[in-house]
DNA sequence: GCAATGATACAG
DNA sequence: TGTATCATTGCT
């Protein structure tokens, strides 16, 4: 009956396009302390891509915020952003190469009502955003550098054996102040 | 259009 | 040690 596999190590250590665009469609999921579960499916990707990438956080090499992305793929990589808000990302490619896929947005499919708590609103924004989708996750510091490959895990993604969904090529959002090229590369990707 | 809100990165 | 910036959101 396990039709559904955590996505693992191999998976993650593809090339970053090719991960974030796989990652649509696959199921985000959470273990609460209680042992509930919050899931949903990903709807909206956007990748960042090595030192190069001038809109990549680690442009200037490796800190102590973005030291994950150095690591092995298949980390969550959490950070604040605006003093406020916490985005997801999963860290891709070779260990060494600093690359990652930010989760932009899912449909909620379970832990619903823990959702509209958290967000104090309707489904329809509970989690069609970066930062909305962490408040409704709960995600934060404490998810930071996790493990999602590791079975025992309690934040991971699934696949549920579906096709990749008809998606939409766009510029990644918020970078404004980037340069080109990197300002213009199509790595964003939302399902239509 | 813009405030909220704090960690980070880098200059000096 | 000071400060400009920030992979956003929600309210005016």
């Amino acid at each position: 009956m396990d039709r559904f596999s955590r996505l693992d190590y191999a998976f993650y250590s593809q090339p970053t396009l090719i991960v974030a665009t796989a990652l649509l469609g696959k199921q985000l999921v959470k273990t609460e302390e209680d042992g509930s579960i919050l899931s949903g499916l990903i709807t909206e990707v956007e990748s960042y891509i090595g030192t190069e990438d001038l809109a990549c956080h680690a442009r200037n090499g490796p800190t102590k915020r973005n030291q994950v992305m150095f690591g092995p793929a298949g980390r969550s990589y959490v950070y604040l952003t605006y003093g406020i808000h916490w985005m997801l990302n999963i860290v891709t490619e070779k260990d060494g190469f600093p690359a990652a896929v930010l989760i932009r947005g899912v449909n909620p499919v379970d832990g619903i009502q823990v959702m509209k708590q958290r967000r104090e609103s309707n489904q329809k924004e509970l989690s069609d955003g970066p930062a909305k989708l962490t408040q409704a996750f709960g995600i934060n510091r404490d998810w930071n550098n996790i493990n999602l490959c590791d079975p025992k895990s309690d934040i991971y993604l699934n696949d549920l054996g579906h096709q990749t969904p008809v998606f939409a090529k766009s510029p990644r959002i918020g970078i404004n102040r980037t340069p080109e090229p990197w300002l213009s590369k199509l790595w964003n990707f939302k399902i239509i």
